[in-house]
DNA sequence: AAAGCGCACAACCGCACGATA
DNA sequence: TTATCGTGCGGTTGTGCGCTT
């Protein structure tokens, strides 16, 4: 049984919001607050709109102090590395930039940002609606499927293509983080020459332009936290194993190096800080925790994402964490200058576009990986950020 | 001139979570 | 402990405008 409607739908009126209706909400809202109940909001003022409708209204165009349009480039980049940090948590990005809504970056990043970053056309509506699927669309039924990608199956074609098409999110921060690290693109106006360094998250947090939620202890971001998997859609026999990464990050705690070529450990094997776990509510970490213990796969590194920023999130800020910009990580932070130029896997092309370039991470790099060096990072890295887990 | 298309923005939808009875 | 409700959120859709063909 679906859950009761918030309202009668057929007595609400829907659509764009006319100037009395909007003058009536402001001035009762002005005058009284909201009442604590939006549901019961707008049949106190006589409108016939679903008190939902009335809420966006007033948050993103009603309430004093609103800024449409026109973003700086301070506030850029304050979009894109949380963007990169923590994805489209919209809610919170727009909670480090006063006056901006949620709606409102999230558009503005959908629309202009993102293309002006990657380098890529959003596909139409139009295109979408009439021709083949596109990997927005694919994530999408992926996201509606639940578990488009919850078997350890990947090899039929339809898994195939929905863990491909779910790569293009997640890649696309990976890659974003990259191009902007590199300076690959003078964003921003940036001469390409210089390449400009792109922020990190705790430069940001020390020098206050980024404020975290006030619940979230300072010091959390320099406290490493024992995370888990979660307890279902694992994909993980394809090429590793939990006991594996768990032998790998006590290899690397007592300083030693994999071979090149061994059993890789980047899922599972690290610190991560918790900063974006703190977000989490402990109550469901917990009883993800204890799923997870009884279900036997609990092990030291990665997350269990129950809350919080989401697995899909985690993961990739995890990767960034030990590779990228994000935490010192094991190359200090900064992803190796000689990373090369990235490709988009022939499989995903089909999917994505030819012209469309996304990244892939390839064994014969003549970049230090480290002791991922020598391993197929493109599959690994692939099934990692997004084997089995239902973003 | 008209149709098609791309784009930006506003609004809606459904889900998840927390509070509370 | 469970069911219900309100709220918040992220993803998606609707719509109008301007440009291109």
């Amino acid at each position: 049984m679906g859950r009761a409607p918030c309202c009668d739908k057929a007595s609400v009126k829907k659509g764009p919001w006319s100037p009395e209706e909007d003058a009536k909400l402001k001035a009762y809202i002005e005058e009284h607050g909201t009442g604590g109940n939006w549901i019961a909001l707008p049949q106190k003022i006589g409108l016939k709109r679903c008190g939902k409708s009335c809420r966006l209204r007033w948050l993103n165009y009603l309430r004093p102090n609103i800024k449409h349009g026109d973003f700086t480039e301070e506030e850029e980049h304050i979009i894109c590395s949380l963007y990169i940090s923590i994805g489209s948590r919209w809610s919170i990005i727009a909670a480090q930039l006063p006056g901006r809504t949620d709606n409102d970056i999230k558009n503005y990043w959908n629309t202009k940002l993102k293309k002006k970053l990657l380098g890529k056309r959003a596909p139409s509506r139009r295109s979408r609606a009439t021709t083949h699927q596109d990997p927005y669309q694919l994530s999408t039924a992926a996201a509606a499927g639940g578990d488009m990608c919850s078997t350890s199956s990947v090899n039929n074609n339809n898994n195939a293509m929905a863990t491909q098409a779910l790569s293009a999110s997640a890649l696309e921060r990976i890659q974003l983080h990259m191009r902007l690290q590199q300076g690959l693109y003078g964003a921003f106006g940036g001469a390409a020459a210089t390449p400009q360094q792109w922020p990190k998250l705790e430069t940001l947090l020390t020098s206050k332009q980024l404020q975290l939620p006030a619940t979230e202890p300072v010091d959390a971001v320099a406290t490493t936290v024992t995370v888990q998997q979660p307890p279902h859609h694992h994909v993980i026999d394809d090429h590793h194993s939990l006991a594996a990464g768990r032998e790998a990050v006590e290899a690397e705690q007592l300083g030693s190096t994999s071979t090149g070529g061994g059993a890789y450990s980047m899922p599972c094997s690290f610190e991560r800080p918790n900063k974006l776990v703190g977000f989490s509510s402990p109550s469901s970490a917990a009883a993800t925790e204890a799923e997870v213990a009884a279900s036997g796969l609990t092990v030291n590194g990665g997350y269990g994402g129950a809350g919080g920023f989401g697995t899909h999130h985690d993961e990739i800020y995890d990767f960034l964490y030990k590779y990228g910009s994000v935490g010192a990580g094991a190359h200090g932070g900064h992803i190796p200058a000689s990373l090369p130029e990235l490709q988009c896997p022939d499989s995903a092309a089909a999917i994505i576009g030819a012209d469309e370039k996304f990244s892939t991470w390839t064994a014969d790099a003549s970049c230090d990986y480290g002791q991922l060096q020598g391993n197929h990072i493109s599959g690994n890295l692939h099934d990692y950020a997004l084997g089995g887990y239902d973003q």
